[in-house]
DNA sequence: CTAGCTACTTACTAAGTAGTAGGTAAAATG
DNA sequence: CATTTTACCTACTACTTAGTAAGTAGCTAG
């Protein structure tokens, strides 16, 4: 290890990870290269590989982090206690706080290029999206029972639609730069809700 | 003009196009190359660019032509007498057809990739998007006035939505490989119009 | 009939792509 | 203190990328 990793020491994969995460998320995965984030990080590209042998190994472990720290929002959510409603609200607010920050949401970036991606890479898109539908079908019922939603539909369906309107209300609000696009998107999705 | 191009003449140009278009459709504009359509159509590359001098001429004719056809198609709905429903059950049915041919809607795959397009293409999409919204905002008015919607929002910002959580839906349906959850999400939009 | 035009071709360039081989300084481990 | 491991670096390779220069076969208009 030398000197200049004493403040920062071993965490250059996560690092890498963030740079990487966010040119996928403006980008796309096929229009980074291995030379873009060297230059960000001021080291060479022979040291990412030395951290991420392939970029399809880089692109799985985005996936997986990208999952893991979703599912840790969705973790906080479902501890504070609230109704399907205000969980619901939360949901749709992390998309809101993504697209804030000039950013696509990265797997619904990576499910327009899915054609392109490596095996590995689709199977961990299709978890992480899997995980989302259950996780707001679990709430869709639990709203029912609560009596704070109001719906007429199967409940996995329509968690299938909320995800696919908010990547789409996303795709469409950052192209066209304007956020008002989204949150108009999440108000009409929310009060079809009943909230 | 050789003997080869007698039977197709000088429609060059369009055959190229159309492998450009499926290109783009399935992998993004990022991820396909000139090679790539030469390989298909057993030309050069250096045929390709007396054709299209860049790659930037290109996707900028790419669109132009999506939009003139697509316009095209709403000109044939709008001759059609319908009611207002009818006319937004016909739109959503051309979204369908191009799922149904494993294919993403070209404008959204280039939507996603829109950060890294050249700007007169960035402008041709706003276009092209703009004059869906445009459409789909006067017959959402027209359905308030032939009774045959029922809604309760801004127009304008109702067919932002339309076109939004159709894209989104087409996008996540065809990376799972499920028409299924285009075509309830499909239902599900027709049913918020009271179609 | 010839000059020019159309629609290509071969053969190339410069830059960028992922990825590798081999070396090195510093830290960690025994 | 010696050895191994970590985290890099320099310097490359093989390949792909968009794009160009210069030539050619055949058709077309004057």
């Amino acid at each position: 290890m030398r000197e200049v990793d004493v403040l920062n020491r071993s965490e250059t994969p996560e690092r890498i990870l963030d740079v990487a995460q966010n040119l996928v998320q403006t980008r796309g995965y096929n229009a980074f290269s291995y030379a873009d984030i060297a230059t960000v990080l001021h080291v060479t590209k022979a040291s990412l590989h030395y951290h991420f042998p392939s970029k399809a190994a880089l692109g799985l472990s985005l996936i997986a982090r990208y999952e893991t720290r979703f599912r840790l929002l969705l973790d906080v959510i479902d501890a504070r206690n609230q109704t399907a409603a205000e969980q619901i609200t939360s949901y749709v607010a992390i998309y809101a706080g993504v697209l804030a920050d000039h950013r696509m949401c990265m797997c619904g970036m990576l499910a327009a290029e899915f054609e392109t991606l490596p095996k590995p890479m689709q199977s961990a898109l299709d978890h992480f999206f899997g995980m989302n539908e259950s996780w707001l079908e679990a709430v869709l019922r639990k709203g029912l029972a609560d009596a704070s939603l109001r719906f007429a539909d199967e409940p996995r369906s329509l968690a299938q639609f909320i995800v696919a309107a908010l990547e789409g209300a996303m795709m469409l609000a950052r192209s066209h730069a304007d956020d008002g696009r989204f949150h108009a998107a999440e108000r009409r999705l929310l009060a079809s809700l009943g909230i």
